[in-house]
DNA sequence: TCCCAAAATAAGAATGAATCTCATTTACAC
DNA sequence: GTGTAAATGAGATTCATTCTTATTTTGGGA
C-alpha cells in the first residue's frame, strides 16, 4: 500500500490520458499483484474488499478503457466471461494451454509460432492487431490422476 | 430437399447415437448448405422460415448435442456469441483471420503452426483436444477503403 | 401396424455477463 | 478555491444462453 506505488500508477495512468482515479489505481494494483487471471467478477469482489466504494459499472468501464490502452488485457477461454491480467510487454507475450478438466491455465511462448502467424497475415494481405491461440486439453496432473 | 439427403443425414445420426429429428436434420442440412458461421439466433431464424415448429431451446439444445459428436463446430469469434459451422475433417481443419472492422472472416490452414502447437503440447506434458487460433486485425479492403 | 417408455421438443421463464441510464461526485486545468 | 468535463454508483436493461414443465416424437418391440 505504498504511497510510491500510488504515484507511480497515477503517473502511468495519465500517460495514457486517462484520469487517475481511485478506483483505477486499486484496479491496476490488484493486477499487478498477481499473476492470476481475475473476471470482472472477481476484481470486483476483491476491490470492494478494499475500497469501500465500488460498482461493478466502474469495474466494467475502467477495464475497457485500461484495455484500449493496452495496460491490461483481455482473455477469452471460452467459459463465457472475460478475464483480465496486467499487460506484458511486447517480449512477454504469451499463448495458453487450458486443462477442460481442471481450468489450469498454462502460459507458453513459441517464437516460430508467432513468426508463422506473420506470414500468414502477409500471405492473405492482412494488418494484424492482435492474436489468440489457446490449445484446450488435458493437463498431465488430470490424466495421471485419472 | 431431396428425401436421399434426408436419410444420409439421419443415417449420420445414428452412427452418432443421437435421434433423428426432424429439426436435427434440418439443421445439419442447413449448415451444409452454406460455408457462413451462423449464430444460434440466425438458425434458429432460417429454421423457422423451413420449418414451421422450433424453438430456440431446441436449436441450443441440438448445436450442443451435434458439438458433442463433433458434427458442428463451436467457433468464438469473441463479439459474445457463438457461431457455429458443419464440422470439417481432419484434413480440412483451418484457423481463422478476422477482420475488426467489417467483421469478415478468413479461413486459412498452416501446417508449420499446427506442428509447432504439437511441440508446445509435448514440452508441457499436454493432451490436446482443440484449438481455436484467431488473428485479429484489418483486411486489406478495409485498409485500402479507409 | 400399433404401443410404450425414453428422449426430444415448444414456449416462455430464468440466469448471468455485460452495458446503459442518470443523478451525483470527482479530477484537474485555470 | 472554482467550474466543467469526465467518472462513478446504483440499479435497470439488454442479450445470449440455459432451464422448466407440459406435450410430442422417436424407434424398438409386441
Amino acid at each position: 500500500m505504498s504511497a510510491t506505488e500510488n504515484q507511480q500508477l497515477k503517473q502511468v495512468l495519465r500517460e495514457h490520458e486517462l484520469k487517475a482515479t481511485t478506483q483505477r489505481i486499486a484496479l491496476l494494483k490488484l493486477l499487478d499483484a498477481t499473476h492470476e487471471h481475475f473476471d470482472a467478477e472477481e476484481i470486483y469482489l476483491e476491490l470492494l474488499k478494499k475500497e469501500k466504494n465500488v460498482s461493478r459499472a466502474t469495474v466494467y468501464r475502467s477495464l475497457e478503457a485500461l484495455a484500449e490502452q493496452d495496460l491490461v488485457t483481455r482473455l477469452d477461454f471460452g467459459d463465457g466471461r472475460m478475464r483480465f491480467e496486467r499487460s506484458k510487454g511486447e517480449d512477454e507475450h504469451h499463448d495458453h494451454l487450458i486443462c477442460e478438466k481442471c481450468g489450469k491455465v498454462i502460459e507458453f511462448f513459441n517464437l516460430e509460432m508467432e513468426a508463422q502467424q506473420l506470414s500468414v497475415c502477409e500471405e492473405n494481405d492482412f494488418t494484424p492487431s492482435t492474436h489468440t491461440m489457446h490449445i484446450f486439453g488435458t493437463c498431465s496432473d488430470c490424466r495421471t490422476s485419472q
